[in-house]
DNA sequence: ACGGCATTTGTTATATTGTATCATGCGTGC
DNA sequence: GCACGCATGATACAATATAACAAATGCCGT
């Protein structure tokens, strides 16, 4: 059976709070938190959804911002770097991290019929991984895990 | 400990041989392994290690043939689903399967330092995903697991 | 406050990866 | 031969990501 970590908050459900965990988070640590890299997270919160760069560049323009795509890969970095954001690389799209400050491996649970993405962090799949590539003589330095699927909700509404 | 199937053969490691074990296997079944489909696959296995799709198109024309990218995309898709080839999302680049007529879920370790990837096929790692998605009512249908870091023989020779 | 330095952002241009659409070829069976 | 299905060609384009250099901004010691 599978053990998953425990959040006392899923901020990707919470935009405002996400933030201002943000906030306090960058204060503390003194990394800048600049008004274009806060902009672009809460666009990634708000979006609620895994979104694309390009969108996110569409979203700033939106609020008035003139922007060039390598501005908001620029952010991106950043704030994958910090953790607060992760990359999916199956399609290509970003989405908030859902417990930043805790260090985890997170797997993804990408829904081919609705496209939602659920993080999970379980540490008997990443325990499984480390262990197969010890038995290789690989050094991990990052296990992405991108399940492709159709979840709960779509299967029970016979959506695929 | 981890469980790692038993290949017989490493195709990947004799183009030769992989080429004639998928000229009989698509003889078997009646799929149409045409010259051009025969020529990608050949030239994905001579690579001995992944390679984009544009870089297939540039050994295609190498060799005479002028082509587009979309033959080469359509090619790449019919392999894929013939299971004689992967995709790495990761790295946008495409190689064989080291065990085609084997049904498996792979996991690709792919080292950042000198570019190799290795394909393994760890039940331990798949059993422990399929039960993760399963406790969140997550139907699988494909497991990406792309493990990044750096290779045995990297890690010896202190390249990283 | 000022000057020097590092970091961040802007600007412009370009690279890389992947698709859409319609036309043409080509073999198989009637 | 002809109709059909599948594979490929041809042309154009979309989507994603990066390079290179300039300008702005914040930080820090004086
Ligand atoms: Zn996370
Ligand atoms: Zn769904
Ligand atoms: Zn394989
Ligand atoms: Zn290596």
């Amino acid at each position: 059976m599978s053990v998953f970590a425990h959040h006392t908050h899923d901020f990707a459900s919470d935009p405002d709070t996400a933030l201002a965990a943000a906030d306090a988070f960058f204060q503390k640590t003194g990394v800048r938190f600049t008004p274009l890299r806060r902009r672009v997270f809460e666009i990634i919160l708000r979006a609620g959804k895994p979104i694309g760069a390009y969108d996110i560049l569409e979203r700033l323009r939106d609020h008035g911002k003139i922007a060039a795509p390598i501005s908001v890969y620029r952010v991106l970095d950043f704030l994958i770097e910090q953790r607060f954001v992760h990359r999916l690389a199956t399609i290509n799209a970003y989405m908030a991290c859902v417990t930043p400050e805790d260090p985890h491996a997170a797997q993804f649970l990408i829904c081919q019929s609705c496209g939602s993405v659920t993080e999970i962090s379980d540490q008997a799949v990443d325990k499984a991984i480390a262990e197969g590539a010890r038995t290789a003589g690989f050094r991990v330095s990052y296990p992405l895990v991108e399940i492709m699927g159709v979840c709960a909700d779509c299967a029970r509404d016979g959506k695929a």
